[in-house]
DNA sequence: ATAAAAGTTTGCAGCACCTGCAAGTTTCTT
DNA sequence: AAGAAACTTGCAGGTGCTGCAAACTTTTAT
């Protein structure tokens, strides 16, 4: 996926990015087929044509493999958020910091809609889907702190950042389940929407 | 940690109960020393005075020692939930049913408080202890979803559990903070109230 | 162009995790 | 007391993952 052989860079740059989006083409193919415990390292690695020791030069486990760890994307949403001025509600900047990281899924759909699907076959998965944006979690806690000059034991930043959190997983999963077909923007939206009136009971106002 | 020997059931089910205890205490501490890579089931085993064979028959893992599997919550807190009148907002019904698992929490607060702090210090244990409420929330997803009585396509019911177990991650983590002092239902509650409000800006009402 | 430098791949050795199986030991039942 | 049932243990073996050193490839400097 993402074939698009961006001319930036050296050979050997580009050579490396083929070499890891190889492999983990080959491990969500092979993982989607067979099922997570049935396909081994050395599998995926054959698959990608390199070796297996090579595997662990990209990937320090083979879920890691899977989930991605999208270590950058922490960067551009804080990066947005500083943009958005004080006054904004927080739920609402959040909602604003988090919308190119869902436009860029949304351009990789095909690769994001099988790596959901590879997680929903193998719910061990989950948890480290989820742990890929603990960090990112933490980092825009401390911002939100800042932003909002709350004390460091006051729980509204970790409150908001763990709720939205949430609502952006439910979303995506949402997503997932539609095979594609909703919009995911708008999915979030919704939730966004849903939480910021205090989750009432949908009876209330269908 | 819970070494109240009760005297219920015959010798085996005691002993059983205690190999359990000594291995989660063994392997709590000694990863709380050393750190988690630099302690081996061997040696857990070792301290507990058992076989390494036998640490697998009670655990799948070494991660499950420490962050328990406690798959019986799941009932308890569906139980609790049919119980509550439908007219019952959501949220709030939640908060009820969560109440009798802090409140063992809060009775047991030395082994959690323990638990907490390790998982606080090897990050890649976090997954493991959401992996464990992974099963209750699907399961009381449905719940919601029959008491509510929404399609099986909406996603409040997702929204609401997924949102519930945010803020009660945050809650327990900020009672591990304050080690244990600040009382766990107070800071459950003050968060279910934040998030039923709607997330407002806390400087509008501080 | 050539040589040195820097980065990447690979095999190998090795430890730790985890599982199935069969034999031995302890506890329960009658 | 004897047999059934449950628990523990050792052993064999596969897989995940890491460090190291040797080969190889790409880049940089001369």
């Amino acid at each position: 996926m993402t074939i698009v052989e961006d001319a930036t860079a050296g050979r050997r740059d580009r050579k490396k990015r083929q070499t890891r989006d190889a492999l983990v083409s080959a491990a969500l193919r092979l993982v989607a087929e067979r099922g997570l415990d049935q396909v081994t390292v050395e599998e995926i690695s054959e698959a990608a044509d390199v070796s297996a020791r090579t595997f662990f030069n990209y990937f320090s486990s083979k879920d890691e493999a899977l989930v991605g760890d999208q270590a950058g994307d922490s960067e551009r949403v804080l990066a947005v958020l500083a943009t958005v001025p004080p006054e904004v509600p927080a739920l609402e900047a959040f909602r604003l910091a988090l919308t190119p990281m869902l436009e860029e899924m949304q351009a990789d759909s095909a690769l994001w809609l099988l790596r959901l699907k590879v997680v929903a076959q193998n719910p061990s998965l989950l948890p480290r889907l989820v742990a890929g944006s603990v960090e990112t979690e933490r980092m825009t806690t401390e911002a939100l702190a800042a932003r909002t000059g709350v004390g460091p034991d006051h729980g509204y930043p970790a409150l908001v950042t763990a709720v939205t959190g949430a609502a952006f997983r439910v979303a995506i999963i949402r997503w997932s389940a539609s095979g594609g077909s909703l919009p995911l923007t708008e999915l979030v939206d919704e939730a966004f929407a849903a939480v910021a009136a205090g989750l009432p009971d949908p009876r209330s106002a269908a």
